[in-house]
DNA sequence: CGCAAAACTAAGCATATGCTCAATTTTATA
DNA sequence: TATAAAATTGAGCATATGCTTAGTTTTGCG
C-alpha cells in the first residue's frame, strides 16, 4: 500500500472537481490543498506546480477518451453504434468518466500556456479521427448525405452536451442510441 | 452620441471576449481595463464590481436567449423547427450570438455567489421550458415516445455542442435543420 | 529499538488581484 | 471663453495566490 500514491491520486481526484466547478484559473491551489484537507506544501511536494496537476489530468483525461470500440466493427454505421453505446453505458454507471468527460471540453476552450497539452489535444480531435468514418459510411449509403464535419459536430456535439447536462445533474435520463444514431444513418 | 455608454457597451463587449476565453474566476479587472484600452480606475467608474460585469452580462444573455418563434406556431413541431432555424441562422450570421450561447452555457457550470444570478439562470431552464411542449407534440404523435426530459437533453444539448464548436472553430458547417429534427420527430 | 526515508506542516516571499480615491484631462454648453 | 460635469488616470491598500523552505511527525524495516 503505498501511501504517497494514494494522496496523489487523491489530489488528482478533488482537483478534477475544482477544475470542473471553477476553471484553470479560478481553482486555487490552496483551495485543493483544503478540500483534499493537507496543507498547501505538500501539495507541491506531490505536483511541481499548479499547470503539472492540470496537465497530469488532461493526460489522463486524452488515455480515458480513447473509446475502444472494437476495431473489428464491421460497418461505420457499427462502429458509431458501439461507440454511441459505450459513452452512454460510461455516462451512466461511472460518474468520474461523465466528470473527465466535461473536463476534456472546458480544456479546449481554456488556453493555457502549454505547448504539450496542445498537442495532447490534437490527438483526441474526435473530427479529425470521425471525419473519415464518416465519410465512409456516407460512401457506403449508410449515413446521410451532406458536409462530413457538420454532421460529425452535430452528432458529437450532442453527445458532448448530453455529458454535461449529466454531470450538472445526475439523474438525468440519457437518451437511446437510435434518436443520436438517426441524426446521421439513412433509413 | 454619449460617449459614456459607449464606452460601457466597449467594455462589455470586451468582458465578454475574456470571460468565455478564461472563465469568471480567471479573467481579472486589469485584463478587461487593458485589452478595453483603459485604465482599472475607469473599469469601475462604470462597474461597480467585477461581479456586476458578469451579472450585467448574463442579463442580457438572458434576454438574447429568449428565441422568439412566433407565438402563433399551429404544432410542437413546427415550433421546433422554428426554434432550430432561428438559432442555426443566427449562428451562422452573428458571430456575437454564439460567443453569447457560450457564455451562457460557462455561467450554468460555474458558481458565483451571487442569487440572482440563479434567479435568472432557472427563467431561461431551457428544460422547464420544452418539456411541456415536447410532450405535447408526444400526444399529437408528432415526436417519438420515450422520457421527455431525455428528449430535451439530446436536441438541445446537440445544439448547445454545435454552438460551442461554431465559436470555437467560426467556419465550422453547421447541420441542417432536418438532421436536428430527425433525433425527436416520428416519421 | 534505531534511524533513514517519506509524509507532512506552517510560515513566508514575491506577485497579482479587486477595488478606492485624489487628482487631471476632456467635453459640452451657456 | 468660462465653468461645471463627465471621462479618465495612476498610485496604492488589503487580500489572495503560486510556490519555497526550514523544520516536524510518521512510516517502514534491518
Amino acid at each position: 500500500m503505498d501511501k504517497g500514491d494514494e494522496r496523489k491520486k487523491q489530489l488528482l481526484r478533488v482537483a478534477l472537481d475544482v477544475f470542473i466547478e471553477k476553471g484553470y484559473y479560478g481553482t486555487s491551489t490552496r483551495e485543493i490543498a483544503r478540500r483534499a484537507g493537507v496543507s498547501s506544501g505538500l501539495l507541491f511536494h506531490y505536483f511541481s506546480s499548479k499547470e503539472s496537476i492540470y496537465h497530469e489530468l488532461v493526460k489522463i483525461g486524452v488515455e480515458e477518451m480513447r473509446i475502444d470500440a472494437e476495431i473489428a466493427m464491421k460497418t461505420p454505421r457499427e462502429y458509431l453504434f458501439q461507440t454511441i453505446k459505450n459513452v452512454l453505458e460510461q455516462l451512466e454507471s461511472n460518474p468520474s468518466f461523465g466528470k473527465m468527460f466535461v473536463f476534456m471540453d472546458n480544456v479546449q476552450y481554456t488556453t493555457v500556456n502549454d505547448k504539450e497539452i496542445e498537442l495532447l489535444l490534437k490527438s483526441i480531435d474526435i473530427c479529425r479521427q470521425w471525419i473519415p468514418v464518416i465519410i465512409e459510411g456516407q460512401r457506403r449509403g449508410e449515413f446521410r448525405t451532406g458536409d462530413s464535419h457538420a454532421l460529425c459536430v452535430a452528432i458529437f456535439g450532442a453527445i458532448q452536451g448530453i455529458a454535461q447536462e449529466k454531470v450538472r445533474i445526475p439523474n438525468t435520463p440519457l437518451p437511446k442510441i437510435d434518436w443520436l444514431m438517426d441524426m446521421i444513418v439513412t433509413r
